[in-house]
DNA sequence: AATGAATGAGTTTTCATTCAT
DNA sequence: CATGAATGAAAACTCATTCAT
């Protein structure tokens, strides 16, 4: 009678075998929980992510056993959808362009889900994080070396900073609200820094 | 018969006249206040404010009647801090240096303080701000106009985008937590950026 | 698999179909604070009502989300209780005695009940009472219209006034606490003054 | 240097030889007292009564040990003037208009005072009166002595239902909030159940 | 004697987490 | 498994009362 689905995840790290029910819930809970923690930060309430879930909270914390559980999942499912949009990044045509349209699509997210920020924060610390989280960082890593290779970022930078970077514009944009105009004018300060020094002159 | 002092404030806005022991348990308070909040953010508890100030919880709030008040009395008190330190940089020898070692020591700080990059936020949101946090930013723009005519600084550059820099450098600080060496590179890039091409080729 | 019980109501406006569990709780917790409130009046505190009512803090918050919203529903189920009896008094055989003894018998239990007089403090009230509390009202108009139409009330009083005149008794008679003597010579008074002077000649 | 005052009292008990400062900061902690709990009932703080009488909360607990005592000192205060009104009223020319005059004027100055109706509850309670209080009650017995010797009040009716009836319809008052026209046609029933069944007819 | 700052117990309310249905 | 009711430990805030100035 179970019918038992064999876990696509991408969603974070439990769930073996679940009854497909189970599963649907899940996904509705983690979508929820990215909305209303993506609007009002980590503070929000699980009973309220509940609601928006359709589900009893009871049911939240069967597939969630924390509230921090739950918001690693989400940093999680976030940052496989990152890193698939990133790895596709890569493997379009021109590297040089590759990294710098990545870099702008993600504090353009950035700027309206603090999730995001979150998530990208984790990144930077290089302890005990999860692996799609990892993953993320390596598909940076690619794109990185890509955009070195072709001469369009300074041989001298490596990840590690472009990331405090990033998380940084990222979250300065979150405080910033939206002002697309500020938003471009920082950017391009941070991608000046970024090219090599031949290629501005 | 009540001994009163003048109040020196320099550390928020109220306080016209005050007995010399509220006023000291005011001092008190928001040095603890800094304190804690900066280990813990905001969500810390008043009551643990009131206990490392070794006061009773009744006197933080008869002094801060919210604690958002409080919060807002210490972003103030540290904005004065920083404003005078800025102040005093633009004041000193070189124009050239001077933007630069504020930008270094504000993150330097930040890395340790919750508490300055939420104040930065603040400045750097044109809504309003308290007077305290204005003549930070004011403050700043003098330090970079100065940087601007001593050629340091890309003639292009305005005031917000530095300050959306400096809040997201100072946050990215605080989540890769006390790495020097990233910090440096990191603001090595930044440096890179703000200043004239020519300067770099 | 949650056994639902209709609801009786009769207690409050709110609970549409509740688990049976849930639905002795709010009983108990509305008894509860019937007897807290009656007996110290509306700054008694919640907890106490929650432990009379043997449930946590929560639970009683879980259903009344404000101490004032418990109030009301109170209120609202003693006037649910009182309109009941008003009804039936209508109906029953002589409409020269029944209004008589609904004065009579509602100044009776004001003696012991806080709670009454506020209530029908506010069914003097002509503005936003809500719908119970109306109830109440209306049941006492049909009540006093018999009463006149049998001649055992002066034609010309209105129902406003012998609003205030119960109101004003009830609450004498909280504060004289418990003297039936006294009480039925306070009744007298009224009565006599409502009773068509030809009746008394 | 101490200019003792030789207490007039007419405001509550204490008080036997006080600094005329003291006086008369006793007084303006009195009415400043009437007018807040005549407005919001006793729950109102002690702090916005110091606040209103010009002094410091200190100075009111020196005066009064306790809220509690300040609330009697009070209700003592009013009990003096209305007993002096009554008095007054008694020593007046008709003594068939007198005691319904007193009614009508108590009523309508409950009407915007809490405080008048709280004290004339007291009034009926016959123990532990304070002296003041105990005096209104011998002017109302007085008043309605001769009322009944004048044939305008029912001699069979006694003084404590008619200090019910007078607490209660102030009650009543406070509650219907200042409706002249409403309060008017409850007096008369009243007035008409006091009158004997002769002066009706 | 006056002042007003300090105190801390008490009150309302929220929310993560558990558990009976 | 799902549900949502129950729980109770915080947390923010109030206020009568005390006490240093």
């Amino acid at each position: 009678m179970d019918q038992r689905v064999p876990e696509q995840d991408a969603s974070g790290e439990p769930a073996r075998t679940m009854r497909a029910d189970a599963q649907r819930n899940r996904t509705r809970i983690l979508e929820a929980a990215e909305t209303v923690f993506a609007a009002k930060g980590p503070s929000a309430s699980t009973e309220e992510i509940a609601q928006k879930a359709g589900v009893g909270i009871g049911t939240v914390f069967r597939h969630f056993p924390t509230k921090e559980s739950l918001l690693k999942a989400i940093m999680n499912a976030v940052a496989v959808r990152l890193a698939e949009e990133t790895r596709a990044l890569a493997a379009q045509g021109d590297p040089a362009t590759a990294f710098f349209t990545f870099f702008t699509r993600t504090v353009e997210q950035a700027a309206e889900q603090k999730t995001v920020v979150d998530l990208l924060a984790q990144a930077g610390i290089p302890v005990t994080v999860a692996k799609p989280v990892l993953a993320l960082r390596e598909a940076v890593e690619v794109l990185v070396g890509k955009a070195q290779q072709a001469g369009a970022v300074r041989s001298d930078v490596r990840v590690p900073e472009i990331m405090a970077l990033l998380i940084g514009v990222c979250q300065a944009s979150l405080h910033t609200r939206l002002e697309p105009d500020l938003r471009a004018r920082t950017l391009a300060i941070v991608f000046a820094g970024l090219r090599p020094a031949a290629a501005t002159g």
